[in-house]
DNA sequence: GCGATATGCAACCTGTTGGTTGCGCATCAC
DNA sequence: GTGATGCGCAACCAACAGGTTGCATATCGC
């Protein structure tokens, strides 16, 4: 059911943070600990329908989990996948930060190529785990 | 230009951050420390064009900044704005995580509302200004 | 068993967005 | 001055994503 590589993990993980929609629902599940499409279409403006299509993407990125009780389907917020995204962001933010004062200071002896390829966003850098 | 409150900044790094090609022009971008639209369109499978709107996008959510020299206009990353965002989403997954626990003990004793609003992904908790 | 409630699936509509091409304007090199 | 290079704007396209409605199905309460 999940056996992604980290890769396309931060691609989904970003896109299914980028709706504003998902955003809300993250939130209205965070507050209550756990809820299904129903409770949440009550809550928010819009149909049921549309957040279990929503849940759905969440569920894809890692960032929520859900499991059936009786008729319900009921939905949990999953923290890891998020904090490891957020952990990437910044090293990839710190690795920017230091590429560009290198650059500052190659670009006085040696003009040619800068440094190296990228430890970027697109490819991978240091693997971590979604371990808290 | 840029006098978003730090709500909509978030929205705007994420989606901005959603695209691929967006990811791998940032990677580029990081890699030479500068670079022109024409430049990196020569190194990526898309259009010139293409890659101006998607440094507009960038340059809106506050990722890439560019200035112009003669008659090129040449493009820089940011790191600021990714970093600030990182933290936000590691606090909000370090919500996520306290809030689940305290639920799952809550549960035992009182059982009719849980704790208050989120401090969530879509309203403000903690503000921090995108300094480094 | 029977009605009520909740989910799941499918078809369908519409706005946004990533992408292209074409053209006019400014700038540099000679 | 003139050609080459690079940028910016506008029009246009196709695909996808968010959203809705309708219906069939399973579970609960009595």
């Amino acid at each position: 059911m999940s056996a992604e590589s980290p890769l396309d993990t931060v691609a989904d993980v970003l896109s299914a943070l980028a709706d504003p929609t998902r955003r809300r629902i993250l939130d209205a599940l965070a507050a209550r600990g756990e809820a299904t499409a129903t409770t949440l279409a009550a809550q928010l403006p819009v149909s049921r329908q549309a957040i279990v299509k929503h849940l759905a993407v969440l569920d894809r990125a890692g960032l929520v989990a859900g499991h059936r009780e009786g008729r319900e389907a009921r939905y949990t917020v999953l923290p890891a996948r998020l904090g490891a995204t957020a952990r990437r962001m910044g090293r990839i933010a710190a690795d920017w930060d230091g590429r560009l004062s290198a650059i500052k200071h190659l670009s006085e002896s040696a003009p040619g190529t800068g440094p190296g390829t990228a430890s970027g966003v697109e490819e991978p850098g240091t693997a971590d785990g979604p371990g808290a």
